[in-house]
DNA sequence: CGAGAGGTATACAGATCAGTATACCCATGA
DNA sequence: TCATGGGTATACTGATCTGTATACCTCTCG
Protein backbone atom coordinates (compact mmCIF):
# COMPACT_ATOMS: atom_id res chain seq x y z
CA UNK A 1 0.00 0.00 0.00
CA UNK A 2 3.08 2.63 0.84
CA UNK A 3 4.97 3.39 -1.58
CA UNK A 4 8.09 4.69 -0.05
CA UNK A 5 9.08 3.34 3.34
CA UNK A 6 9.33 -0.64 2.83
CA UNK A 7 12.17 0.65 0.19
CA UNK A 8 14.90 -1.55 0.50
CA UNK A 9 18.15 1.15 0.99
CA UNK A 10 20.19 1.40 -1.90
CA UNK A 11 23.38 1.12 -2.11
CA UNK A 12 25.64 3.34 -4.04
CA UNK A 13 26.26 1.59 -7.31
CA UNK A 14 22.43 0.60 -6.78
CA UNK A 15 21.19 4.12 -6.58
CA UNK A 16 23.33 5.10 -10.05
CA UNK A 17 21.98 2.21 -11.57
CA UNK A 18 18.13 3.01 -10.42
CA UNK A 19 18.87 6.48 -11.79
CA UNK A 20 20.61 5.66 -15.09
CA UNK A 21 17.48 3.11 -15.39
CA UNK A 22 14.88 5.91 -15.10
CA UNK A 23 16.57 8.06 -17.57
CA UNK A 24 16.61 5.47 -19.98
CA UNK A 25 13.43 2.83 -19.57
CA UNK A 26 11.62 6.45 -19.82
CA UNK A 27 13.07 8.05 -22.39
CA UNK A 28 13.60 4.93 -24.83
CA UNK A 29 11.26 2.66 -23.52
CA UNK A 30 11.67 -0.67 -21.43
CA UNK A 31 12.01 -3.28 -24.19
CA UNK A 32 14.28 -1.28 -26.01
CA UNK A 33 16.52 -0.95 -23.49
CA UNK A 34 19.01 -3.34 -22.30
CA UNK A 35 21.28 -4.18 -19.35
CA UNK A 36 24.32 -3.66 -20.00
CA UNK A 37 23.51 -0.03 -21.68
CA UNK A 38 22.18 0.67 -17.95
CA UNK A 39 25.27 -0.73 -16.36
CA UNK A 40 27.51 1.13 -18.71
CA UNK A 41 25.33 4.60 -17.94
CA UNK A 42 25.77 3.97 -14.30
CA UNK A 43 29.35 3.15 -14.56
CA UNK A 44 28.81 -0.34 -12.81
CA UNK A 45 29.67 -3.88 -13.96
CA UNK A 46 26.90 -6.08 -15.25
CA UNK A 47 27.38 -7.91 -12.38
CA UNK A 48 26.59 -5.64 -9.44
CA UNK A 49 23.59 -4.80 -11.36
CA UNK A 50 22.50 -8.47 -10.94
CA UNK A 51 23.84 -8.86 -7.72
CA UNK A 52 21.48 -5.70 -6.59
CA UNK A 53 18.00 -5.93 -8.67
CA UNK A 54 17.82 -9.46 -9.13
CA UNK A 55 17.10 -9.75 -13.19
CA UNK A 56 16.24 -7.09 -15.63
CA UNK A 57 12.23 -7.93 -14.79
CA UNK A 58 13.84 -6.59 -11.14
CA UNK A 59 15.10 -3.42 -12.07
CA UNK A 60 12.37 -2.34 -14.11
CA UNK A 61 9.80 -2.80 -10.87
CA UNK A 62 12.77 -0.87 -8.64
CA UNK A 63 12.44 1.76 -11.35
CA UNK A 64 8.66 2.40 -11.58
CA UNK A 65 8.45 2.14 -7.43
CA UNK A 66 10.88 4.81 -7.15
CA UNK A 67 9.28 7.12 -9.30
CA UNK A 68 5.89 6.50 -7.82
CA UNK A 69 7.06 6.79 -4.63
CA UNK A 70 9.14 10.62 -5.86
CA UNK A 71 5.36 11.09 -7.53
CA UNK A 72 3.55 10.50 -4.58
CA UNK A 73 5.23 12.85 -2.58
CA UNK A 74 4.48 15.13 -4.82
CA UNK A 75 1.13 14.93 -4.71
CA UNK A 76 0.92 14.70 -0.88
CA UNK A 77 2.55 17.59 -0.84
CA UNK A 78 -0.18 19.54 -3.18
CA UNK A 79 -2.78 17.62 -1.48
CA UNK A 80 -1.31 18.63 1.74
CA UNK A 81 -0.72 22.24 1.00
CA UNK A 82 -2.73 25.33 2.67
CA UNK A 83 -6.16 25.26 1.33
CA UNK A 84 -9.49 24.25 1.51
CA UNK A 85 -10.81 20.55 1.42
CA UNK A 86 -12.48 21.49 -2.13
CA UNK A 87 -9.01 22.98 -3.45
CA UNK A 88 -7.42 19.82 -1.81
CA UNK A 89 -9.37 17.46 -4.45
CA UNK A 90 -7.75 19.16 -7.37
CA UNK A 91 -4.79 19.16 -5.95
CA UNK A 92 -3.44 16.42 -8.22
CA UNK A 93 -3.82 18.33 -10.87
CA UNK A 94 -1.43 21.16 -9.42
CA UNK A 95 0.91 18.49 -9.06
CA UNK A 96 0.30 17.22 -12.61
CA UNK A 97 1.07 20.45 -13.96
CA UNK A 98 5.17 20.83 -12.95
CA UNK A 99 5.26 17.29 -13.53
CA UNK A 100 5.02 17.38 -17.00
CA UNK A 101 6.70 20.20 -17.23
CA UNK A 102 9.81 18.07 -16.67
CA UNK A 103 8.83 15.14 -18.53
CA UNK A 104 7.59 14.83 -22.32
CA UNK A 105 7.71 11.28 -23.17
CA UNK A 106 3.93 11.20 -21.26
CA UNK A 107 2.93 9.15 -18.17
CA UNK A 108 5.75 6.17 -17.22
CA UNK A 109 3.62 4.04 -15.77
CA UNK A 110 0.90 3.95 -18.20
CA UNK A 111 4.18 3.79 -21.05
CA UNK A 112 5.17 0.94 -19.10
CA UNK A 113 1.62 -0.98 -18.81
CA UNK A 114 2.02 -0.40 -22.91
CA UNK A 115 5.16 -2.47 -22.74
CA UNK A 116 4.36 -4.95 -19.78
CA UNK A 117 1.19 -6.94 -20.81
CA UNK A 118 1.99 -9.82 -18.25
CA UNK A 119 -0.15 -9.14 -14.95
CA UNK A 120 2.26 -10.91 -13.50
CA UNK A 121 5.45 -8.94 -14.36
CA UNK A 122 6.59 -7.07 -11.27
CA UNK A 123 6.62 -3.89 -12.82
CA UNK A 124 2.99 -4.25 -14.20
CA UNK A 125 1.98 -4.79 -10.71
CA UNK A 126 3.76 -1.30 -9.77
CA UNK A 127 2.27 0.60 -12.69
CA UNK A 128 -0.99 -0.83 -12.00
CA UNK A 129 -1.24 -0.16 -8.10
CA UNK A 130 0.02 3.34 -9.41
CA UNK A 131 -3.15 3.67 -10.51
CA UNK A 132 -5.52 2.39 -8.42
CA UNK A 133 -4.14 4.59 -5.60
CA UNK A 134 -4.62 8.13 -7.46
CA UNK A 135 -8.33 6.78 -7.98
CA UNK A 136 -8.61 5.86 -4.48
CA UNK A 137 -7.23 8.98 -3.76
CA UNK A 138 -9.91 11.22 -5.60
CA UNK A 139 -12.57 9.34 -3.77
CA UNK A 140 -11.33 9.85 -0.26
CA UNK A 141 -10.34 13.69 -1.01
CA UNK A 142 -14.02 13.56 -2.47
CA UNK A 143 -15.34 12.58 -0.01
CA UNK A 144 -13.96 14.74 2.33
CA UNK A 145 -14.98 17.80 0.51
CA UNK A 146 -18.39 16.34 1.24
CA UNK A 147 -19.00 16.20 -2.62
CA UNK A 148 -21.81 14.46 -3.68
CA UNK A 149 -21.65 11.17 -5.19
CA UNK A 150 -17.64 10.57 -4.65
CA UNK A 151 -17.44 7.63 -6.93
CA UNK A 152 -18.81 9.37 -9.69
CA UNK A 153 -16.47 12.23 -9.43
CA UNK A 154 -13.40 10.07 -8.09
CA UNK A 155 -13.96 8.26 -11.81
CA UNK A 156 -14.42 11.14 -13.97
CA UNK A 157 -11.26 12.94 -11.93
CA UNK A 158 -9.49 10.09 -13.09
CA UNK A 159 -10.31 10.01 -16.38
CA UNK A 160 -9.64 13.45 -16.89
CA UNK A 161 -5.95 13.04 -15.04
CA UNK A 162 -5.20 10.23 -17.03
CA UNK A 163 -6.22 11.99 -20.34
CA UNK A 164 -4.14 14.64 -19.34
CA UNK A 165 -0.45 12.71 -18.67
CA UNK A 166 -1.06 11.10 -22.12
CA UNK A 167 -1.94 13.88 -24.41
CA UNK A 168 0.13 16.13 -22.83
CA UNK A 169 2.83 15.53 -25.01
CA UNK A 170 0.58 15.46 -28.09
CA UNK A 171 -1.27 18.36 -28.21
CA UNK A 172 -0.66 21.76 -26.09
CA UNK A 173 -3.27 22.76 -23.11
CA UNK A 174 -4.21 19.64 -22.48
CA UNK A 175 -3.08 19.84 -18.77
CA UNK A 176 -4.62 22.75 -18.21
CA UNK A 177 -7.94 21.91 -19.70
CA UNK A 178 -8.00 18.89 -17.49
CA UNK A 179 -7.55 21.12 -14.70
CA UNK A 180 -9.83 23.93 -15.45
CA UNK A 181 -12.55 21.44 -15.66
CA UNK A 182 -12.21 19.17 -12.88
CA UNK A 183 -11.92 22.46 -10.79
CA UNK A 184 -15.85 23.21 -12.60
CA UNK A 185 -16.50 19.42 -11.27
CA UNK A 186 -15.45 19.62 -8.02
CA UNK A 187 -16.99 23.03 -7.40
CA UNK A 188 -20.48 21.78 -8.83
CA UNK A 189 -20.13 18.45 -6.67
CA UNK A 190 -20.07 21.04 -3.55
CA UNK A 191 -22.40 23.27 -4.25
CA UNK A 192 -25.15 20.63 -5.46
CA UNK B 1 -5.16 13.53 -44.20
CA UNK B 2 -7.48 10.50 -45.25
CA UNK B 3 -6.32 7.28 -44.24
CA UNK B 4 -7.82 4.70 -45.96
CA UNK B 5 -8.41 4.96 -49.37
CA UNK B 6 -4.58 5.95 -50.52
CA UNK B 7 -3.84 2.71 -48.70
CA UNK B 8 -1.80 0.23 -51.47
CA UNK B 9 -3.70 -2.91 -52.29
CA UNK B 10 -2.31 -5.92 -50.02
CA UNK B 11 -1.40 -9.03 -52.14
CA UNK B 12 -3.32 -12.45 -49.55
CA UNK B 13 -0.03 -12.77 -48.51
CA UNK B 14 0.66 -9.33 -47.30
CA UNK B 15 -2.88 -9.43 -45.93
CA UNK B 16 -2.14 -12.24 -43.92
CA UNK B 17 1.46 -10.99 -42.43
CA UNK B 18 -0.47 -7.42 -41.10
CA UNK B 19 -3.08 -9.49 -39.56
CA UNK B 20 -1.01 -11.58 -37.93
CA UNK B 21 1.24 -8.24 -37.12
CA UNK B 22 -2.02 -6.82 -35.43
CA UNK B 23 -2.91 -9.39 -33.13
CA UNK B 24 0.63 -10.14 -31.80
CA UNK B 25 2.07 -6.24 -31.58
CA UNK B 26 -1.38 -4.48 -29.78
CA UNK B 27 -1.16 -8.14 -27.35
CA UNK B 28 2.56 -8.50 -26.96
CA UNK B 29 3.97 -5.23 -27.61
CA UNK B 30 5.82 -3.80 -31.02
CA UNK B 31 9.50 -3.94 -29.27
CA UNK B 32 8.73 -7.93 -27.74
CA UNK B 33 7.91 -9.47 -31.52
CA UNK B 34 10.07 -10.03 -33.46
CA UNK B 35 9.71 -10.62 -37.52
CA UNK B 36 9.76 -14.48 -37.53
CA UNK B 37 7.09 -14.89 -35.44
CA UNK B 38 4.98 -12.75 -37.34
CA UNK B 39 6.38 -15.07 -40.31
CA UNK B 40 5.51 -18.24 -38.60
CA UNK B 41 2.13 -16.51 -37.43
CA UNK B 42 0.60 -15.79 -40.71
CA UNK B 43 1.69 -18.88 -42.67
CA UNK B 44 4.87 -16.89 -45.06
CA UNK B 45 8.17 -16.48 -45.50
CA UNK B 46 10.05 -13.80 -43.45
CA UNK B 47 11.74 -13.06 -47.34
CA UNK B 48 7.61 -12.76 -48.38
CA UNK B 49 7.48 -10.27 -45.53
CA UNK B 50 10.50 -7.83 -46.33
CA UNK B 51 8.95 -7.83 -50.16
CA UNK B 52 5.97 -6.54 -48.74
CA UNK B 53 6.77 -4.33 -46.06
CA UNK B 54 10.58 -3.77 -46.76
CA UNK B 55 11.21 -3.18 -42.72
CA UNK B 56 9.67 -4.05 -39.39
CA UNK B 57 9.30 -0.30 -39.24
CA UNK B 58 7.60 -0.38 -42.40
CA UNK B 59 5.38 -3.32 -41.09
CA UNK B 60 4.81 -1.68 -38.12
CA UNK B 61 3.81 1.46 -39.80
CA UNK B 62 1.04 -0.25 -41.63
CA UNK B 63 0.09 -2.24 -39.03
CA UNK B 64 -0.89 0.67 -37.31
CA UNK B 65 -2.38 2.28 -40.60
CA UNK B 66 -4.67 -0.44 -40.89
CA UNK B 67 -5.61 0.43 -37.61
CA UNK B 68 -6.69 3.73 -37.70
CA UNK B 69 -8.39 3.08 -41.10
CA UNK B 70 -10.61 0.50 -39.24
CA UNK B 71 -10.92 2.73 -36.33
CA UNK B 72 -11.82 5.95 -38.29
CA UNK B 73 -14.42 3.98 -40.73
CA UNK B 74 -16.48 2.80 -37.31
CA UNK B 75 -15.92 6.76 -35.93
CA UNK B 76 -17.59 8.05 -39.14
CA UNK B 77 -20.06 5.57 -39.53
CA UNK B 78 -21.25 6.52 -35.36
CA UNK B 79 -20.46 10.57 -36.69
CA UNK B 80 -23.04 9.90 -39.92
CA UNK B 81 -26.11 8.20 -37.69
CA UNK B 82 -29.13 9.61 -37.55
CA UNK B 83 -29.19 11.89 -34.37
CA UNK B 84 -28.89 15.77 -33.83
CA UNK B 85 -25.81 17.80 -34.57
CA UNK B 86 -25.46 17.68 -30.82
CA UNK B 87 -25.05 13.76 -30.79
CA UNK B 88 -23.18 13.83 -33.24
CA UNK B 89 -20.49 15.85 -31.28
CA UNK B 90 -20.17 12.96 -28.73
CA UNK B 91 -20.95 9.95 -31.57
CA UNK B 92 -16.89 9.04 -31.10
CA UNK B 93 -17.78 7.86 -27.50
CA UNK B 94 -20.58 5.63 -28.89
CA UNK B 95 -18.06 3.79 -31.00
CA UNK B 96 -15.31 4.15 -28.16
CA UNK B 97 -17.90 1.25 -25.88
CA UNK B 98 -17.81 -1.30 -28.68
CA UNK B 99 -13.94 -0.38 -29.64
CA UNK B 100 -13.27 -0.89 -26.16
CA UNK B 101 -15.57 -4.09 -25.58
CA UNK B 102 -13.25 -5.85 -28.38
CA UNK B 103 -9.32 -4.60 -27.19
CA UNK B 104 -8.54 -4.75 -23.56
CA UNK B 105 -5.01 -3.78 -24.04
CA UNK B 106 -5.62 0.13 -24.19
CA UNK B 107 -4.99 2.14 -27.43
CA UNK B 108 -2.71 0.72 -29.58
CA UNK B 109 -1.52 3.66 -30.80
CA UNK B 110 -0.82 5.33 -27.16
CA UNK B 111 0.59 1.68 -26.68
CA UNK B 112 2.83 2.57 -29.78
CA UNK B 113 3.97 6.04 -28.91
CA UNK B 114 5.26 4.74 -25.89
CA UNK B 115 7.15 2.67 -27.63
CA UNK B 116 8.61 4.43 -30.24
CA UNK B 117 9.76 7.84 -29.58
CA UNK B 118 11.50 9.13 -32.25
CA UNK B 119 9.18 11.48 -34.01
CA UNK B 120 10.94 10.19 -37.23
CA UNK B 121 9.32 6.64 -37.11
CA UNK B 122 6.67 5.81 -39.39
CA UNK B 123 4.76 4.24 -36.97
CA UNK B 124 5.02 7.32 -34.47
CA UNK B 125 4.40 9.15 -37.34
CA UNK B 126 0.91 7.23 -37.89
CA UNK B 127 -0.18 7.28 -34.19
CA UNK B 128 0.58 10.58 -33.96
CA UNK B 129 -1.70 11.74 -37.01
CA UNK B 130 -4.23 9.39 -35.19
CA UNK B 131 -4.28 12.00 -32.62
CA UNK B 132 -4.57 14.55 -34.47
CA UNK B 133 -7.14 13.76 -36.26
CA UNK B 134 -9.38 13.19 -33.81
CA UNK B 135 -8.71 16.46 -31.93
CA UNK B 136 -10.03 18.35 -35.10
CA UNK B 137 -12.80 15.78 -35.56
CA UNK B 138 -14.08 17.15 -32.26
CA UNK B 139 -14.14 20.58 -32.92
CA UNK B 140 -15.59 20.84 -36.57
CA UNK B 141 -18.08 18.93 -34.62
CA UNK B 142 -18.71 21.33 -31.71
CA UNK B 143 -18.55 24.03 -34.04
CA UNK B 144 -21.01 22.41 -36.51
CA UNK B 145 -23.15 21.93 -33.55
CA UNK B 146 -23.03 25.53 -32.57
CA UNK B 147 -21.30 25.17 -29.23
CA UNK B 148 -19.80 27.99 -27.50
CA UNK B 149 -15.96 28.00 -27.40
CA UNK B 150 -15.16 24.75 -29.93
CA UNK B 151 -11.55 24.54 -29.37
CA UNK B 152 -12.07 24.36 -25.46
CA UNK B 153 -14.91 22.04 -25.95
CA UNK B 154 -12.81 19.96 -28.28
CA UNK B 155 -9.60 20.43 -26.16
CA UNK B 156 -11.87 18.65 -23.44
CA UNK B 157 -13.72 15.87 -24.77
CA UNK B 158 -10.16 14.58 -26.39
CA UNK B 159 -9.08 14.41 -22.93
CA UNK B 160 -11.99 12.77 -21.94
CA UNK B 161 -11.44 10.46 -24.95
CA UNK B 162 -8.25 9.82 -24.45
CA UNK B 163 -8.30 9.31 -20.77
CA UNK B 164 -11.49 6.70 -21.22
CA UNK B 165 -9.19 4.48 -23.77
CA UNK B 166 -6.19 4.51 -21.49
CA UNK B 167 -7.80 3.64 -18.06
CA UNK B 168 -10.06 1.44 -19.61
CA UNK B 169 -8.55 -1.51 -18.67
CA UNK B 170 -7.61 -0.27 -15.42
CA UNK B 171 -10.66 0.28 -13.73
CA UNK B 172 -14.75 0.00 -14.24
CA UNK B 173 -17.09 1.90 -15.51
CA UNK B 174 -14.36 5.02 -17.02
CA UNK B 175 -15.76 4.71 -20.33
CA UNK B 176 -19.17 5.03 -19.64
CA UNK B 177 -18.02 8.00 -17.14
CA UNK B 178 -16.10 9.62 -19.41
CA UNK B 179 -19.21 9.28 -22.80
CA UNK B 180 -21.43 10.66 -19.73
CA UNK B 181 -19.65 13.57 -18.70
CA UNK B 182 -19.14 14.40 -22.65
CA UNK B 183 -22.63 14.71 -23.07
CA UNK B 184 -23.15 16.61 -20.45
CA UNK B 185 -20.76 19.40 -21.47
CA UNK B 186 -21.64 19.30 -24.86
CA UNK B 187 -25.07 19.85 -24.13
CA UNK B 188 -24.40 22.88 -21.61
CA UNK B 189 -22.28 24.37 -24.47
CA UNK B 190 -25.35 23.82 -26.54
CA UNK B 191 -27.71 25.84 -24.51
CA UNK B 192 -25.20 28.33 -22.67
C1' DC C 1 42.79 -11.11 12.13
C1' DG C 2 39.54 -12.82 9.45
C1' DA C 3 35.02 -13.09 7.37
C1' DG C 4 31.74 -11.00 4.65
C1' DA C 5 29.72 -7.38 1.82
C1' DG C 6 30.12 -4.38 -2.07
C1' DG C 7 32.27 -3.89 -6.12
C1' DT C 8 35.47 -4.39 -10.43
C1' DA C 9 37.09 -6.79 -14.65
C1' DT C 10 36.62 -9.93 -18.27
C1' DA C 11 34.98 -13.54 -20.63
C1' DC C 12 31.46 -16.45 -21.98
C1' DA C 13 26.91 -19.21 -23.10
C1' DG C 14 22.84 -19.62 -25.57
C1' DA C 15 19.19 -17.43 -27.55
C1' DT C 16 17.10 -14.06 -30.44
C1' DC C 17 17.32 -9.93 -33.17
C1' DA C 18 16.77 -7.55 -38.08
C1' DG C 19 17.94 -8.32 -42.49
C1' DT C 20 20.20 -10.72 -46.68
C1' DA C 21 21.63 -14.51 -50.18
C1' DT C 22 20.63 -18.14 -53.17
C1' DA C 23 17.77 -21.06 -55.53
C1' DC C 24 13.49 -22.64 -56.82
C1' DC C 25 8.17 -23.01 -57.97
C1' DC C 26 4.01 -21.47 -60.36
C1' DA C 27 0.50 -18.76 -62.44
C1' DT C 28 -0.71 -14.95 -65.43
C1' DG C 29 -0.51 -12.38 -69.46
C1' DA C 30 1.80 -10.06 -73.40
C1' DT D 1 6.78 -18.89 -75.36
C1' DC D 2 8.72 -16.55 -72.04
C1' DA D 3 9.24 -12.85 -68.81
C1' DT D 4 7.48 -11.20 -64.57
C1' DG D 5 5.51 -11.01 -60.04
C1' DG D 6 4.22 -13.40 -55.89
C1' DG D 7 5.67 -16.76 -53.07
C1' DT D 8 8.41 -20.83 -50.82
C1' DA D 9 12.50 -22.93 -48.60
C1' DT D 10 16.71 -22.74 -46.27
C1' DA D 11 20.72 -21.00 -44.73
C1' DC D 12 23.34 -17.39 -43.25
C1' DT D 13 25.55 -12.80 -41.11
C1' DG D 14 26.62 -9.90 -37.50
C1' DA D 15 24.80 -7.76 -33.79
C1' DT D 16 22.52 -7.75 -29.41
C1' DC D 17 19.95 -9.91 -25.74
C1' DT D 18 19.65 -11.74 -20.65
C1' DG D 19 22.18 -14.01 -17.52
C1' DT D 20 26.35 -16.57 -15.57
C1' DA D 21 31.39 -17.95 -14.38
C1' DT D 22 35.77 -16.92 -12.54
C1' DA D 23 38.95 -14.24 -10.23
C1' DC D 24 40.31 -10.41 -7.73
C1' DC D 25 40.13 -6.02 -4.83
C1' DT D 26 38.99 -3.21 -0.57
C1' DC D 27 36.67 -1.67 3.32
C1' DT D 28 34.28 -2.47 7.63
C1' DC D 29 33.17 -4.72 11.67
C1' DG D 30 33.19 -8.35 15.06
Amino acid sequence: MDSGSDAPPLTPAGRRIVDAAEELFYERGITAVGVDLIAEHSGVTKRTLYNRFGSKDGLVAAYLAERDRRWRSEVRAAVDADGSAEEAVTAPFEALRSWTSRYTRGCAFLNALAELPDPRHPGHRVAAEQKRWLLSLFEELATAAGCCEPPTLATRLFVLHEGAVATGPLAPGTVAAAADLARELVRAAVRG
